[in-house]
Order: structure tokens, then C-alpha cells, then sequence
DNA sequence: GCCAACGTTGGC
DNA sequence: GCCAACGTTGGC
């Protein structure tokens, strides 16, 4: 089981309108870098991931689970574009903010501090539980 | 809205 | 294959 990070500004796809797919997912389409592809090639059924806004609000806010593993990207005709699909599995009680991460010196090495333009970031599990524990995020509910 | 960081492109 | 120019992202 690994854990990744998905960043994307809200008005272009928000955390709303990944849950609003439901159990069916979404294509997480549109990377058109190769760092972030290849972290989505690594990418296996039922990994999770924090669905992070950048922009405004700069927050995890939810977390994710891989539905589809590595396919062809539908938004383009280029084969080397391919992605993952993700669906919503629960929002994150409170916020976790990139502040709160800065703040955090467990987190000082984490990717999502340390290059705010990677859009798809691996996260360590020590990453995970300490965010899931800042937003007040259990796993059993 | 500005600017720094970084990835990509293309000329040589 | 190097590197300068350019475009994009995202924090502030």
C-alpha cells in the first residue's frame, strides 16, 4: 500500500466535484508532466491519496483511492500522457494546510513543502498518519 | 498581480 | 548534448 498526493486548483476541479462522481471516479487527467506520469504509473488499485486545492485555499481536504490503475489519457491523442483514476472516499475533518505543514517539523522533507509545482507527489506513511491525525482523519471513521 | 522555481522546447 | 528562452504553476 502506498500513499500519493493529488493537487489541483479548485476552480478547474475541486474536491466538490470529485466526490460528486461517486463510486465511479474520474479520470485524473490533463498531467502533462513526466514526474508526476511516472508516480501514477507506480500507482496501484486501492492505494490512497490527499486530495490537496492549491491556489486560495492551499489544503488537503479530503482523501482519495486509486480506482483505475495506468490508461491512456482521453484528453489527448499523445501516447505519452497517460493517468490514473481516483475516487472519494472522505473528506478531511479539518483541513490540513500547507502552513500547518511548514509548521510541522516531521514534515520538513515532505515533497508537497519542498516543490509546490509537482502536481501528483509520492507521501511517505509516516507523512500520511501525521496529516491524518492533523485533520482529525481515522481510517475507521 | 507579481515573481520565483522549474520543466520543456528548440537552436546550435 | 548543452543551454538559453519560454511557458506554466503556485505561493505570497
Amino acid at each position: 500500500m502506498a500513499y500519493w498526493l493529488f493537487k489541483s486548483e479548485p476552480s478547474t476541479w475541486s474536491w466538490e466535484d470529485q466526490v460528486a462522481r461517486g463510486e465511479a471516479g474520474e479520470e485524473w487527467d490533463g498531467v502533462r508532466n513526466y514526474q508526476a506520469r511516472n508516480m501514477m504509473r507506480e500507482m496501484r488499485l486501492g492505494d490512497l491519496g490527499f486530495f490537496y486545492h492549491s491556489q486560495s485555499e492551499k489544503a488537503v481536504v479530503g482523501v482519495v483511492e486509486v480506482c483505475a490503475e495506468i490508461h491512456p489519457d482521453s484528453t489527448t491523442d499523445d501516447d505519452r500522457w497517460e493517468c490514473v483514476d481516483i475516487k472519494a472516499v472522505a473528506p478531511m475533518p479539518r483541513p490540513v494546510t500547507l502552513a500547518d505543514c511548514k509548521a510541522e517539523p516531521a514534515l520538513a522533507n515532505m515533497v508537497l513543502v519542498n516543490n509546490t509545482r509537482l502536481s501528483v507527489q509520492p507521501v511517505t506513511p509516516e507523512e500520511w498518519a501525521l496529516i491524518c491525525k492533523l485533520g482529525g482523519y481515522s481510517p475507521k471513521g
